[in-house]
DNA sequence: GATGAATGAGCTTTCATTCAT
DNA sequence: AATGAATGAAAGCTCATTCAT
């Protein structure tokens, strides 16, 4: 289920959901947008809330892809943390459909998502990656040993929440302003 | 606004928006959940989405209040960040409508929140509570000197972020069995 | 579930249903042969399936009736079966939607009658009154004493087949015409 | 119009209409049956509506034909009644699609058959058997001389609607079990 | 304040048919 | 003859909102 006309309309309903949101985004619009027919769409998703399912999984992809790239890189702990921050904001910068679509259709649309997607199902990739993250940090004694989601809670927690409050505009400087801050809150959060 | 069938109206839009979605859930439902005729609802609130931004004050008011108890009290900065996440967790636990709301209907319905609760607007009350909190610490030098976002979106994301998780039943806990594991990972960041 | 308002959206789509046929018929085209909006049709009856299930009771019932009626009256079997051919082909020609209904929209709609209608369930009315007809003429040994399904097949599809014909307009003359020959053919196949 | 593949379109056909209904079997079901694909269905028959007219031709020429063979043989036409109604239930229990397809598709779809199916175009040859059973019949003195459509309209109608009772499954008896009594009824019908 | 029947625009989804290959 | 992606009109149904009572 993927093929070049299937990666397009996904990409198109990533960047309409993630601005207007599920409900608000019309199936026709999709099409649209891609100078598609809306008939069309149904011959590569059987439904928009398995449209929205698949999209899920691909952003969540893409971003525990970029996370295992820093996972991979012989640094601190410390630093992959800076690193870590710096590429989720960067992302949230130049591709802020991925982490819209996290939190303003993922988060809430829980019946869209009740099927197939339930617990962190289909975001299992990012969730991984931190996984991997926290467990290497303690084996080298640089990170505390505690509960895995007292300490993965803290991230995607903190890093959604800042996504959100750029994306609310109430933030008055950018985010990589913050970067520095909120890595060293991380950091003292978690340290041995 | 208001009056007793107003919040009555309030209170049970609230339950089911942070049920069902904001978009699964119809007027004539809230009306029916309390005896009421669906056209009755438009003689309080004039919209269902003036009634969406009228929960989220709501909302926040209620969560703002109950912080503001914590910092009248004398106690230092650790101890308010623990009865806060302990309090949060209460909330989460036992009226999980607030805490959903927030999570999944304001933090997502960008569009419904346009007019008259950008920005923060509609959850002011929490954010000052929060603000109150951070500043006294930092006078009382007991909190590292630092940007306020940088310490609201620790709080705010981590404590939702674990909201969620539970909400998702993905925690091998209770939310109890966190909160001291929580609050440390907090007061480590936050400390001076 | 009927009132007023309800008769008059069954009755117009009985019309419709049994001119046009099922799927060809859609529901704002009923809606707008009473002057009603489309959506409205819904607060009586929640789906066209369901729509389609009520006729065939109500229409049912109506034919029932009528030969009810004639079981009423002291007369021989084989008057009885004049006045059933009689009133039958009267029903045919001066309300052909009822009889058109039968024949066009529950015979072969299989899919829509399935739950609840079932077997001979929503046509029951009509079915009993053949019964006690037959049952009497036994019991009086005017009647031989046979299956009932030989019996009553014999009765449903002759009027029936009958009445298709006429419908299709391959028959020279009115119904009246065979009333006689029809109901001495019935009578000879019967009698004791 | 026909051939090897053009056949074996029209039988898919007529299997998933009478089963399904005309209306919801769509053409890529038809195409998917036989592993063709749906555009090559046009290269044989160029609408939907086409193929259901040249099933009927088809299905009752078939059912004609075996009418012929006992036409052509040398017994009663008491006999001839019986072996008609034996030879009728047979195909509906061994090949109901072609009952079925009576009943269920042509019967009711009126506006599928408006143009070339008209009265009894495309059933004609079935038709015609019985108008040479019946008239072979009278010329004997074995049966009365009376109105034709009399006696085909008890005729069709009663094997038709017997077949449509034993589709519903409210016959308590296989169909083998009635062929005795309802060839008797027929005969003290139409005997002279 | 209260009712709930009525409106009608708008949604997702289906499917006969076409046509470039 | 054969494919199947593409089209696009049209269907059933929903629901925020209105308004006569």
């Amino acid at each position: 289920m993927a093929g070049n006309r299937g990666i397009e309309i996904l990409k198109a309903a990533l960047k309409l959901f993630s601005t207007k949101g599920f409900y608000a985004t019309t199936m026709p619009e999709i099409a649209k947008s891609i100078n598609m027919s809306s008939g069309n769409i149904y011959n590569y998703y059987s439904s928009k809330e398995l449209l929205a399912k698949e999209i899920m999984k691909y952003s969540s992809e893409m971003l525990g892809g970029e996370i295992k790239k820093i996972n991979d890189l012989e640094i601190s702990s410390e630093a992959k943390i800076t690193k870590i921050v710096a590429t989720y904001f960067d992302i949230a910068c130049k591709n802020p459909e991925h982490v819209n679509y996290f939190l303003r259709v993922y988060l809430s649309n829980h019946e869209v998502f009740k099927d197939g997607c339930e617990k962190l199902l289909c975001v299992s990739p990012f969730v991984t990656e931190i996984m991997v993250f926290f467990e290497e940090g303690v084996r080298n004694e640089e990170l505390r040993d505690q509960d895995f989601f007292s300490a993965f809670g803290l991230f995607m927690g903190y890093l959604g929440g800042f996504a959100f409050l750029n994306g609310e505009s109430v933030l008055p400087e950018k985010l990589d302003f913050y970067i520095e801050d909120i890595s060293r809150n991380i950091f003292n959060a978690l340290k041995a």
